[in-house]
DNA sequence: TCTTTATATCGCAATATTACGATAATAGAA
DNA sequence: TTCTATTATCGTAATATTGCGATATAAAGA
């Protein structure tokens, strides 16, 4: 096997969890917080912002924009990428929501 | 290759990451998703919840439990897991400190 | 046009993840 | 003690991820 039973969630779930995944490397949290604090920056910026080859940085960021949570707009001949606030707002309201619904019940075990 | 790079990337990034990979599978928001529901719960509860098999609820459960997302306790023969209150806060503080950063700022891109 | 600049894609090797059957380990019940 | 219930671990096959050199693509400049 080795291949996610995607199919048996709700797309609400898998949503959820595809968002998660694409944070799922510190290489990537790196880059979302590089563009949180630029605003918006070109491929070749965070290139020499961290310690990863061109090509692998083009990659996190295919699954970054893939996942949703980044932009890419061409100009000219490079690529202006910036965060999609509403996408990391639905990541935010997501964990929101436990935390609310946690601080009504007991601590367990 | 394969192997992340990790050592180049702050604890903090590292830790961010490790949270949100293990949140990176539908079956573990799912789990998530029920024990939010349901407060605490034994293992077995999750295997008649979830379309997968015990070991690898099992396993998805260890893998919560290394990135400190959810407790388990011994009670008898079973274990009873629920969430950890204060990492899913630690995410939750997060994204709000991102999404209120991205406020501020213009759209670009 | 030819060259430079900026990204993306291909292909591959190393490694990690996913899923589960078989089996071990442990506690409680008979 | 023997049986049952509950969970964890082992082993393994299928698949996915990570990283990067080589190369392709596309726009801008000389």
């Amino acid at each position: 096997m080795g291949a996610t039973k995607a199919a048996f969630f709700t797309d609400k779930q898998n949503s959820i969890a595809n968002m998660a995944k694409a944070l799922g490397h510190p290489a990537r949290i790196a880059i979302i917080e590089y563009l949180v604090k630029v605003n918006a920056c070109i491929c070749g910026d965070i290139v020499n912002e961290l310690p990863l080859a061109q090509p692998t940085i083009s990659q996190h960021l295919k699954e970054l924009k893939q996942a949703g949570l980044i932009k890419g707009t061409i100009e000219g001949n490079s690529v202006c990428y910036c965060i999609d606030e509403k996408v990391v707002d639905r990541l935010h309201e997501y964990f929101k929501n436990i935390s609310q619904r946690l601080e009504k019940k007991n601590n367990c075990c």
